[in-house]
DNA sequence: ATGCATGAGGT
DNA sequence: CCTCATGCATA
């Protein structure tokens, strides 16, 4: 009960393109297992929790869970250090099993002209009435192990095959990588990253093109393996909000509807437009809401214990009247935040600030 | 811009 | 049940 559902509210607005032009700092931590687990270096883990976050029954909750779990924490922490190693290459080489999604009628080109084509992207959710919505996103891991091969230009070549400790990103490794022949990871500098993010953003936004179009638009190029995206995807991958894996692996994409775009703009081309066939009644998810107090709860735990088995995750939940579920998911939804390249942490400074040290 | 959620692929 | 990439719904 602590958690509220709110009804739908039918405005469909999306971001105008008019976003701030935010600084971030180039952030890339390394090795990301090694920091997910210890929000207080200090060792302290009520260090900020005493501060009246957890008052009493939760920290006493907080200390029980600490000590009944002390021993098997870190229990699965190097798993995922592989995982990253391979992200999503739409590209082509990654086996074509994604489900093709069925853009309508809007044919070709319809990737910008702010001047009324734009209403022919109008309704491009995927499928009207798909009882599951058919998401096409690319996260293909599929060839884990035989990375050996390239990705054609484009497309982000080869998109991760190191990290861990991001060797790559070592100076002196890259000059040695630079030096062998081998492409100097242009592609995975997280400078380099942030700098086409901004770039990305100003252009885009010259073009009068909304962050929402950009994500249709891309189906529109028929890049293998590539189909739209959603306003939350183009926005953070703007603001840099994804994971190092997840930019490097957009980049290429969102290049390629960027030049395709601005070469479009000179040709002022453009035809009538297309009729707007709305997709009409859907099912409305709706969103659970947490409630701040039990929001703050939940970050107490978190700071001791990131990751809660699944019956601390029921104890928790239970404490706080919450849906197991919901409680599980916003605990998967923490330990992302954590990865992000720009750790969006400070829900106050939404222009991103420095997340990060200066690479 | 961001919170909560889904689902594929893995372990 | 996790991680990750993404998305819908919302503030």
């Amino acid at each position: 009960m602590t958690m509220s559902m709110y009804s739908t509210t039918d405005k469909m607005k999306m971001s105008a393109p008019s976003c701030f032009p935010g600084r971030y700092s180039p952030s890339y931590r390394s090795s990301e297992q090694m920091r997910r687990c210890m929000p207080n270096p200090s060792g302290d883990i009520f260090a900020g929790i005493n501060d009246g976050i957890l008052s009493r029954a939760e920290a006493l909750a907080a200390v029980d869970i600490q000590k009944h779990q002390a021993q098997h924490v870190h229990s699965q922490m190097p798993s995922q250090i592989k995982h990253d190693v391979m992200y999503h290459h739409h590209s082509m080489s990654g086996p074509p099993q994604r489900p093709l999604q069925m853009h309508h009628s809007m044919d070709q080109l319809d990737m910008l002209d702010p001047t009324g084509s734009m209403t022919t992207l109008a309704p491009i959710s995927e499928s009207p009435l798909t009882p599951t919505h058919q998401h096409l996103h690319g996260s293909y891991h599929s060839m884990n192990h035989m990375m050996s091969h390239h990705h054609p230009g484009t497309l982000s070549g080869h998109t991760a095959g190191h990290h861990g400790h991001s060797a790559v990103h070592h100076p002196v490794i890259t000059a040695a990588v630079a030096a062998a022949g081998l492409h100097p990871d242009t592609d995975t500098d997280p400078r380099e990253l942030e700098a086409f993010a901004e770039r990305f953003k100003q252009r885009r936004i010259k073009l009068g093109v909304t962050q929402a179009d950009v994500g249709k638009a891309l189906a529109n190029l028929k890049l293998p393996g590539v189909g739209a995206l959603s306003q939350s995807t183009i926005c953070r991958f703007e603001s840099l909000t994804l994971s190092h894996n997840n930019m490097i692996a957009l980049k290429p994409i969102l290049q390629a509807w960027l030049e395709e775009a601005e070469a479009q703009a000179k040709n002022k081309r453009r035809d009538p437009d297309a009729p707007s066939v709305l997709p009409a009644g859907e099912k409305k998810r709706k969103r659970t809401s947490i409630a701040a107090p039990e929001k703050r709860s939940l970050e107490a735990y978190f700071a001791v214990q990131p990751r809660p088995s699944g019956e601390k995750i029921a104890a928790i939940a239970e404490k706080l009247d919450l849906k197991k579920n919901v409680v599980r998911v916003w605990f998967c939804n923490q330990r992302q935040k954590q990865k992000r390249i720009v750790s969006s942490v400070t829900p106050s400074m939404t222009g991103h600030g420095s997340a990060g040290f200066g690479y």
